[in-house]
DNA sequence: GACGGTTGTAATATATCACATTACAGCTAA
DNA sequence: TTAGCTGTAATGTGATATATTACAACCGTC
C-alpha cells in the first residue's frame, strides 16, 4: 500500500511553478514534461490545488500562479489538497465486520482507533513542518551544486 | 489510499489468542468468526506473524501460541510483520519518471525523499509506543465496563 | 470577431492490488 | 485410521491509481 503519487506530483508542480515563473510558459504540458506524466493528471492536481486556495489559474491563458507565499504552504497542505488519505476513513483500513457477539470483536475498535489516529497524526505533523520555501530553496541549492561540480 | 486491514486483523488475532487462551479452542475458524473474515485470511496473517517470531503454530493440532510476552509485542511489530508498507518503496509513492533534463525534475527526489521518510518514521514511532499488553488490558477493561453498565 | 492555444472535466481503458473463496495436501492427536 | 486442523496454491472479483482520448469553455491576439 502506498499514498498515491498525486502528492509528490503536487509538490513538483508548485516547485516548478515558482522555479520557472520568470523564465518559461508554465502550462500543463510543460509541467507534464518535467514530471513525466500525462498533462491531464497535471490539470487534475492543479484543480485540487486551486480548490484548496493554493494556486490560481485562468482558462484560455496559460500558466498558474501561487496565491500564497511559499513559506505559507506546507507539505501537509498539498497532501490534504490532493486527498492523499480519505478524511473519513483514515490512513489505516480497519477490518469491517468484527463480531459484536465476541467480547474482543465488539471492543477492538474502541481500543485501537485512537492509537491509529495518533499514529496518522504524527506523520501529518511531520509534513506540516516542511514548507514549500524549504523545498524550492533546497532545489536551487541542488542546482547550484551541480554547476559547481561541473567546474571541478 | 489506506493501509490494508491485515494490520488490524493481526492485532485482533493476537488479542484474541491471549484473551481466549484458557477458554476456547482458538483455531483459524474461531478467529475468523470473531474478526469477520475468511479463515484463510486468518491463516495467512498468522503465517506472517509466525515468520516474524511472534506466534507459534502446529499443523494438525489446533491453536496458536504467542512466543513473546504481550509487553514485548508492539503495534509496529505487527504492522511490519504483515507488510503493511513495502520496505523498499516506502509509504509515499513517488512519481516515477521526473525529467532528468529539467533542473526541478532531476532534483526533486533528492530534495523530498528524506522528508517523506521522516514523516513515515514519525508514524511508525507512534506505533512502537503501544504494546499488545496495552491493547489486551484495554480490552478487558472495556469488557468490564460493559458488565457494570448492565447492572445499572 | 475569428483563431490558436489553453484549461476543465467527463468518459473510458488498463494494470495492480486487496480480499474472498475453493481446494487439497500435510500433519497431529486420539 | 480417522477426524480435524493448518499451510498454501490457485482463482475470482471488485476497487483504485494512472493513462489517454475527446471536447466544450475560455482567453489573448491578430
Amino acid at each position: 500500500m502506498q499514498i498515491g503519487s498525486k502528492f509528490t506530483i503536487g509538490v513538483h508542480i508548485i516547485t516548478a511553478i515558482d522555479y520557472f515563473k520568470d523564465m518559461d510558459r508554465v502550462n500543463s504540458e510543460f509541467l507534464a514534461g518535467s514530471i513525466g506524466v500525462n498533462p491531464v493528471i497535471v490539470r487534475t492536481v492543479i484543480s485540487q490545488l486551486r480548490e484548496a486556495g493554493i494556486v490560481q489559474t485562468q482558462r484560455g491563458s496559460s500558466g498558474a500562479e501561487l496565491t500564497k507565499r511559499l513559506d505559507e504552504i506546507t507539505l501537509y497542505d498539498i497532501y490534504k489538497a490532493v486527498g492523499s488519505v480519505d478524511t473519513e476513513e483514515g490512513l489505516f483500513h480497519f477490518h469491517e465486520q468484527p463480531n459484536p457477539d465476541c467480547p474482543v470483536g465488539r471492543n477492538i475498535h474502541k481500543v485501537l482507533d485512537q492509537r491509529l489516529i495518533d499514529a496518522q497524526k504524527a506523520m501529518e505533523e511531520k509534513l506540516r513542518s516542511t514548507t514549500l520555501a524549504d523545498i524550492v530553496e533546497d532545489t536551487r541549492q541542488a542546482v547550484n551544486n551541480e554547476s559547481n561540480e561541473e567546474k571541478e
